[in-house]
Order: structure tokens, then C-alpha cells, then sequence
DNA sequence: CTGAAAGCGCTTACAG
DNA sequence: CTGAAAGCGCTTACAG
């Protein structure tokens, strides 16, 4: 069961290899009429399948773009992949998905891997952790975008969250209920993830701008496992909280774990919000107020960009960031409190 | 910014690009020391990054899978392709994973740009609306593996959950806990795809052999969109159910929606079992007893199976289906009737 | 309007 | 132990 080729194609309608080409490439101009109707009559009687990887090596483009992910786990990176997918499929572009899984190892595996099997361009949710190899492709003009956060000294343009918005967006909602003991939750801020940073600060400046104290005690970052415990000293102060915000959805989760652990009523013990919209915001009990991103609108974005460097083959990274607006989704987890 | 190529090794090494190629693929038998220490060298020199598209079409494989889930939506296809990725991974094999979205024509587009990409194998969770190309590739001798669901007529092995015992799981559990009055929600079964059939079935035979009558009313196979108004017309019976089986996953947070609309309480208004572990199980008011599909297990036969065929390039599809046991994870969705 | 020829970047017998 | 040559399946100037 030999693959049937192009050549047989030629053989079978008469023809030479180049007259098959030109049809596939449907570059009809000059081809009579007989010759057309010769071809596709030959490609349907062999079942011939155009081989993208004889093509690809001689035009030297995959039509293929790959993704690599910081984690796969948030819903935010999920959401903005279909986008990119969709957008990307407009133009013909195919898409390799990649999970780094917060892991900067693997991220590098990912993109030699890419660039190995020769992707006209990466979007790359990044880890932060491999900045030579970012420099290296900036260096090599070879298209990237990134995607949710920046890399300090790095000047790739990134398509992100207005984090401190986000925050401030959460922070304002609880103080207008009447909300005064407000912290914040976030995942590891190690490797010093700007999204991260960035929402704390926000966190910060808008506590400030509302007259209230910015306490350290309210402010926790830690790694997934040990943010029940954080909850749990955070709610043990002699003033705890009576309202969280959580960094992001996994720590949503983790904070919903605990509240239903210890029994604790939403919002009447605690109210929370959540930044990043989780698919059971609507129906959970009691529905979650959330800081959601437009993922669509992001997504869409980073493949217009990358398809935009791709096309124009262009070098030097001239375009700029962009910083999206979050949206507040009013639900029931923030009650009123009379201060 | 020309690639460099090994061509540009072999002249900075002073060999040829035989040798050059020897090294590259660890066909160290014969080269001499001083050789492999000079290719070395002259490939951090270059900054040299083989191309897995020339090689590709030399070796007529890409090391690349590609996987076609019906539905991403579905949890189950998440986490089973993230499954099929590591066992891939761990065999030197990449992954292009694409979602049909219920749409036959979707899946016939991706199932044709995998092979014009040249995939060694691929798994598909099928639609079931593409028997001929489904039958076509059987005759080509294409390896493909199906997961989820088998397709009438067509003789390729298939991974799939004991779909009837997952049911009978759900209806026992009911029926142990003093439940008389149990029903069934599922989506649509338009196409007959067949876990919905056997779910349906199982439960039936469950119900029979528990001496509890199966009523139509108690039955229904309908869209995402109308499943909140088949709930409702379900519950507006002379005499209700007080217990309902979800069967997946999507169906599930329908029946979820549904009930929070309608302030009904779970467990005491309805008791609910959802076939598919969904991520909130745990977490939800109250935490939601669930039926799980051993979905790393599943995940790891398929593409362990793939693989076996790739390599065997073994023509006829002799190998069988498998079927994995359902767990029930208890948790308080259902309560306790005194019948 | 169509065909012969070169070439994309590799790998692989085969010769020496 | 290493190199010259052919070939994987296409595309693309170029010639006629």
C-alpha cells in the first residue's frame, strides 16, 4: 500500500509533476481546461493526499504555530488556546499545544522540540525561566509572542492582563459593601510572575487610595499546597479578614476547600472573589463573584500578533504590549457589611 | 539569518555530512574520537538545531501522533489526552490534539490535515459521522485507535468505559440508599453514539433487576440547551423522581444549574449521581457522588495500543476493544430515604 | 500552456 | 573509519 505521490498523479493524468503542482496550488491561470479536469479526475482515482511535509521542507513554513502553556490547569490558559485555535485556523495555521507545567525544563524541551519540527512561530505562556533562550530567539528574529505575563529584560510584546486593575476591581467591590478587613491570596510569587506581582500591587495601591492599612498578615503567597494552611493562620488572627481575594482560580479552589472544610458560611464568614472566571462561578453555593479576563478577546490578539511578525518575517521586536481590561462578575459570594 | 543546515557543519568540521549524520543519530560504532569531539564542537559553534521536517520525509515518519477528542468540553477528554501525552512522551512521540465539537465535517477536516501531515497514527474519540473515512483508513492500514466509543460496522479497538456498569453503579447506590423513584438524564442520543446507549441501557437492567419499573417518563436523551426544561418537565410529574443520574459530565452541571435556579435542595428535593468525576466534585455544596472513568489508565492503553500498531505496521485491526471499570466516589449528593 | 531540472535538509546503503 | 551519491515528495524559476 505505497502512498500514491504526486508523481503518480502526473503519470496517470499525463502530465509532468509541475502541471499536478500548479493544480494543487490551484494556480489555474494558464492550465487548459482538459488538463484541469484530467488531474482532478487522476487525484480522485489514486486517492491522492498532498504530503504537507514534502511541501513544508521546500517552502520552508510549517503553516504550523505552536503554544506552549505555563500550566494547563488554569482555566485562563485552556479559554485562551481554543481562541488562538480559532483565530489561527481563519489563516490556514495549524496549532501544537505544549503544557510546561510551571516546570522552565520543560518549557525549554518544548521549544526546541518546536523549532526542531520548524513552527513558523510560538506563543508562549512564559515560565520565566529560560532567558537565554527567549534572547535567543529574539536574537534570531524568530516570531514569539507572550502571553500573560512579561520577562524582566526581555522585549518581546506580550498580550496581558491589566493586573493591577484586576485587583483593584475586587478590592473596590468588597470596600463598597462595606468591607473593610480585606486580604489577598495568591499562588507562589517565587519566580517573581508578574501577573502575580503585579495584583498585589494593585491590592496595595487601591487599600491605600481607600484609607485602609496594608497589613502583611493579610497578604500571603504560597505554593498550592500550603494555601490551606495560609487560610488557616490568616483566619487565626486576632483580626482575621472578612474577605479574601484569591490570585487566581486554583487558588479559588484551594480557598473553597478550606471554607467548606471548617464549615465556614460564603460570604457571611468570609466573602471571597476570585480573579479569573471558573466554570462553576454561576452554579456554585453561593455563586462566585469573580474578576474575569477576556480570554477571547486575549487570545485572538496574541495570533493576530504572532500571524502579523510571521508575515512580515520582521526582526526587531517594534510592536508593543497589550494590557487588557478585566470585568467584574457581580454574583453572591461578597454579601454587605455596615461598617 | 540563514538556518544552518548540516551541510554547514560538515564543512566547519571537515567532514562530510554522512558523518555528520552518523553522529547526530549516535551511530558512534565506527568514528573516531577526535571526529565526534570536531562535529561537536562545530554544532555549539553554529548554534546548529536539526530539522525534524527533512528528516521526516526521509524516514517517512514523524514521530508525531495526532488525537481528535469529540468534545473537549467533556472533562474526560482533557484528562485523557493528557494521559496519551505522557505515554507518548515517554516513547519519543509528539502530540497534535484537536477537537471536533461534535461536528463530523470538523473531524473529517482534522483527520485530513493529520494525514497530510503525515501523523504515524491517531486516536479518535469518534463522532460516528464518518464511517467511510473511518473504513478508509482500515483498508490503508492506518493505525487508528478509537477511545470513548466503538462505531457500528467498523472493526477498529476501541477504549471505553463499561458503560452499562457505570449506570448499574449509579442506580444501586440509589437503591441501597432507600431510593425508589430514579431517573436518568442524558445528551442527545441522536447519533446513537454509544456510551449514552449503554449508560441508558444499564440502567435499565438495574432497575429491572431491582424489581423497579422503568418508565419513559423517567428517561431523557436531550440537548445541553433543553436538559434544565427536561428536568423540569421531569419534576412536574404527578410523581417525581427523587433521584437522577447524570450521564456525563455536561449533563451533570445542567441538572446543577437546574436545581440552584429552582432553590432545590440536594440532597433532600433530588438526589443526583453524575457519571464522570467533574473538577468542583469535591468542593461543591454539597460535594457531588460521582461514578469516575479510570481515565490515566484508559489514556495509557491508547496510546500504548497506537504505538504497538506503529510499530508492528500490523494491516488488519486484530487487536480487541478494551473496557475499564467505573468507580463510584461516594460523597453527599445522595442522602437516605426510609422507603 | 506545459515540462525538465534543481533543490529544500536530511538519511542511508554502499564503496573504499 | 569516512565520503559520494541517491532519494524522500514536493515547489519553483525558467525555457520553450
Amino acid at each position: 500500500m505505497k502512498p500514491v505521490t504526486i508523481a503518480d498523479v502526473a503519470l496517470h493524468a499525463k502530465v509532468s509533476k509541475s502541471t499536478v503542482s500548479q493544480f494543487l496550488n490551484k494556480r489555474y491561470d494558464y492550465m487548459g481546461e482538459k488538463t484541469k479536469q484530467r488531474i482532478e479526475q487522476a487525484i480522485k482515482d489514486l486517492g491522492y493526499q498532498p504530503n504537507y511535509v514534502a511541501r513544508s521542507l521546500k517552502q520552508k513554513s510549517t503553516k504550523t504555530i505552536g503554544v506552549i502553556v505555563a500550566n494547563i490547569l488554569h482555566n485562563f490558559s485552556t479559554e485562551v488556546s481554543r481562541a488562538i485555535e480559532d483565530a489561527c485556523n481563519e489563516h490556514g495555521f495549524h496549532l501544537i499545544v505544549c503544557n510546561a507545567d510551571d516546570n522552565p525544563e520543560k518549557e525549554k524541551k518544548y521549544m526546541e522540540m518546536l523549532r526542531a519540527k520548524q513552527v513558523d512561530g510560538i506563543i508562549i505562556f512564559p515560565t520565566g525561566g529560560n532567558k537565554e533562550l527567549y534572547q535567543k530567539m529574539l536574537d534570531e528574529k524568530y516570531p514569539v509572542v507572550f502571553v500573560d505575563r512579561e520577562v524582566q529584560g526581555i522585549p518581546v510584546s506580550s498580550i496581558m492582563l491589566e493586573n493591577k486593575k484586576a485587583a483593584r476591581l475586587a478590592v473596590e467591590h468588597f470596600i463598597e459593601r462595606g468591607y473593610k478587613r480585606i486580604g489577598i491570596m495568591t499562588t507562589s510569587i517565587i519566580r517573581n510572575l508578574s501577573p502575580r506581582v503585579e495584583r498585589i500591587e494593585g491590592y496595595k495601591e487601591a487599600m491605600n487610595d481607600n484609607g485602609l492599612p496594608v497589613q502583611k498578615e493579610y497578604m500571603k503567597s504560597l505554593d498550592l499546597e500550603q494555601i490551606q494552611d495560609g487560610m488557616k493562620s490568616m483566619l487565626s488572627l486576632k483580626e482575621p479578614p472578612e474577605a479574601v481575594v484569591a490570585g487566581n482560580d486554583l487558588a479559588l479552589i484551594e480557598i473553597l476547600k478550606y471554607v467548606k472544610q471548617n464549615r465556614l458560611k460564603i460570604p457571611e464568614d468570609l466573602a471571597v472573589i476570585g480573579i479569573d472566571d471558573v466554570s462553576f462561578a454561576s452554579f456554585y453555593t453561593p455563586s462566585i463573584t469573580t474578576v474575569a479576563q477576556p480570554t477571547f478577546e486575549m487570545g485572538k490578539k496574541a495570533a493576530d500578533v504572532l500571524l502579523t511578525k510571521i508575515s512580515k518575517k520582521q526582526g526587531k521586536d517594534n510592536l508593543p504590549d497589550y494590557r487588557f481590561e478585566p470585568q467584574l462578575m457581580v454574583r453572591d459570594s461578597v454579601g454587605y457589611r455596615n461598617g
